[in-house]
DNA sequence: CTTGACACTTGAGTTAGGTCAAGGGTGTAA
DNA sequence: TTACACCCTTGACCTAACTCAAGTGTCAAG
């Protein structure tokens, strides 16, 4: 059914910008499946490794580290994988939510922070003494 | 004006929740100003030194690096720090939102998995075939 | 005046997540 | 048949952010 189109890991490498080595390193570390070789010794993976690869750097951007996401991969192997791989998934998404408020309340801290700076800088110009400075800088 | 309490590095590593070798690392890293020293070579720090070790904790936890944090302390050395800080604050606050909308999305996306994952457990009960599995693992 | 908790410095070790180098095969095109 | 780009492995190296160890000094309590 499918094209079942198979590439050498340079390809996949480029399709994913990432390098061959962060390709060999992450099948190391079991994120992607041990590939195939072909007769020379050469690795060949399907081109789905691509969003494969993409997930893991996107997750990773989200704060996770490889080894949660190999989790999310991989959970309780053997039976019961939809219940594992559930509650792994609820586990993640109340984390992220929490983490996404915390920065939103970080944001609002620094625009507090831009604000004053600006309004210093209107009254004083240039010679102003940052007031951020002073206030998160208040240890002499 | 102020109490002006000084105090030592187990206690201050202490109050802050982080131990005394990573208060003298961020000394070095000039994160926090040189200490005062007793007659003894005790360091003696300001009591607001607390805030400011959480205030880097909490900045790292949004995904800043000691050098940014650092950075936030001390831009522009010299004349136009109030400049400086605005642009530096503009800048992270702008990061901080395009961060906050990415987990969005990629909570969705867990989310989405999540619904599939609960909707083939209700169907086939436990000895289903993760259909997670086989979108982000479609990968044999 | 000794014991125990705390402090000091220098320098090495650790973990995560890669990245690079050496030394060597493979495959295709001129 | 040689040139060149690509692949292989092993193992060392790198940065960030700590963390620990060794050897030594300080100080308050008993």
């Amino acid at each position: 059914m499918s094209e079942n189109v198979a590439v050498q890991i340079g390809e996949i490498a480029k399709l994913a910008e990432v390098s061959v080595d962060t390709v060999r390193y992450y099948e190391r570390l079991k994120l992607l499946p041990t590939a195939a070789r072909m007769s020379s010794g050469y690795r060949i993976f399907p081109v789905e490794t691509v969003e494969r690869i993409k997930f893991i750097k996107h997750a990773q951007d989200m704060g996770l580290t490889l080894e949660e996401i190999k989790q999310l991969f991989a959970p309780g192997n053997g039976e019961n994988q939809c219940r594992a791989v559930s509650e792994l998934l609820s586990e993640k998404i109340v984390h992220l939510d929490s983490k996404i408020k915390q920065m939103k309340s970080f944001k609002e801290i620094l625009a507090r922070h831009l604000t004053d700076c600006k309004k210093e800088l209107k009254k004083h110009g240039k010679e102003a003494e940052c007031p951020v400075l002073v206030t998160i800088d208040n240890v002499k």
